[in-house]
DNA sequence: TTGCTCCTCACGTCACGTGAGGTGGC
DNA sequence: TTGCTCCTCACGTCACGTGAGGTGGC
């Protein structure tokens, strides 16, 4: 997980947690969390990751914990997150179960979440790790066209190296050991549009044929848990391109994630989803 | 999960749950829980199972939960708990993380924690659950022997009808649709000799040889955890003989469970267990 | 200069537990 | 009769947040 350049004063870490001024600086005094840099002044500045963390303690408390205990729990996962989607999603928000998918259930979600992206407006952020280059080039031209409408728009996969063409994606390489090189996601971020699917093939399936090969998921519709697959994935992203990741960062400020997630927009990418997957079963097609 | 019986007064509840007697009551008013049978008096009385769900809801708060939510989600999960002592385990621990273990492996702890409840002084409860009759006549001459010392001891199995042979284990069997039909326990609840084991095996494994069957599988020496293990199977085993469980139940309270677990007292069961494995691996038997 | 930030001190509210005080049933 | 239980009312403490009030840096 990196560790993000301290650049947000007091004032704008409230606002993008939702708490007031006094209290961080109270939850500083008592309970040493966040303990932000200080510029020569005195005055406080925090990392983006301080944010989420700030966030993650936020929603603890609204499980019912002392603010003591959830932010004991908070840095204990801290410490050993590891630097996955699927694996930080589900750290973050235990009540989001993985679920088994097979091959096609996981392109069926994403070609849906794609077009939901696609039928949005406003503000937006875009995300996919492909795990193999040959895997985008394969979806490259929806992706593109994706990009041009949003804002910001980053790929992961195994690219020889680092790219930023313009009006496409930013094509970020992962490196071999990564473990988000097992990892296949889709992350919409955008006002009444957001969506995300993480996951990763379930290991010890070297032979099973590629069509039936099984993945463990988890995807959503909530705004607040889609932000937080955003906020995984660009921590991931400044490993390689902190600029890159810096410039969607800005864009999120934009796409409020306080809404309640509205249960017609479910429905209608459950409806995408089936007809992707009725395609599938009558022409598959490999990723 | 039976509904045990409303028999305790107020005090002993308290008592058991190391709760003061107006808390209990304030419990009650404020947030509806534990809501007790009443005497037409007006006196309050209590199941063994609202104990065993108040101690829950301590533990909650140990962890940091607020009482409101503490109680919230003990509720919770009481309504769908399952009829097994391994999944009530992991239930009420979360921190007690199963673990993949061989038949050997379960064999050796399982004789290990005998061998520890054997050389125990003071009153003790025994507990076994072995899936089939002709499991336990193979280790029956060891439990008669541990239950000549203890002071209640039942055994679970596919017992053709109940039985209570004088100093030896009560016998209870296990309907044939009952999820505990699959588990293995063996649970030594005795001051400074506390141990569990419980576990089932991994579904799919029809054609795999016995020696390599694989289960998925709990054990602690902690005695509190332990005391939960116990619980759970005094209720299930109070469907068969609300006597038998009774009078276990009874021997419990000589039992304290809030001294610390003492380390060396692990290490003696590990090398207890390190001695059985290395004896199967020379000479394997079947249960 | 404006708005932000620094700090300290203090208060307000709420959750939670306990204690007093008088009563009737086990 | 003794100890337990009933109830109500009230208080005490602690966690947590907020507000005032005066200051200096962005």
């Amino acid at each position: 997980m990196s560790r993000s350049e301290p650049v947000l004063s007091i004032g704008e870490l409230a606002e993008r947690t939702g708490l007031a001024v006094p209290t961080l600086r109270m939850w500083e005094d008592r309970h040493g969390f966040p303990r932000p840099h200080r510029l020569p002044s005195g005055h406080r500045r925090y990392s983006a990751r301080d944010g989420e963390l700030v966030a993650q303690v936020v929603r603890e408390r609204a499980a019912g914990l002392s603010l003591g205990a959830a932010i004991a729990r908070v840095q204990r996962t801290a410490d050993h997150q590891e630097p996955s989607i699927f694996a930080g999603l589900g750290q973050q928000w235990p009540a989001l179960a993985p679920h088994r998918l097979s091959k096609h259930a996981m392109l069926a979600i994403s070609r849906a979440i794609e077009d939901e992206c696609c039928a949005r407006s406003g503000p937006a952020v875009l995300i996919g790790a492909f795990q193999r280059e040959r895997f985008y080039r394969r979806s490259e031209r929806r992706w593109v066209e994706l990009a041009r409408t949003a804002d910001g728009a980053l790929v992961f996969a195994d690219f020889p190296r680092r790219r930023s063409p313009r009006g496409r994606p930013v094509e970020l390489p992962i490196p071999p050991s990564a473990s988000l090189r097992r990892e296949w996601a889709v992350i919409c971020d955008a006002p009444r549009s957001a969506a995300c699917l993480t996951g990763w093939e379930l290991p010890g399936q070297a032979s099973t044929p590629d069509a039936r090969r099984a993945f463990e998921a988890r995807w959503t519709t909530h705004p607040e848990m889609v932000r937080s697959a955003t906020r995984l994935a660009l921590d991931l992203a400044a490993e390689q391109s902190p600029q890159a990741a810096a410039e969607c960062a800005a864009v999120l400020d934009d796409v409020p994630t306080h809404q309640a997630d509205e249960p017609e927009r479910t429905v209608a990418l459950t409806n995408r989803i089936v007809a992707h997957l009725d395609a599938l079963s009558h022409r598959p097609r490999r990723r």
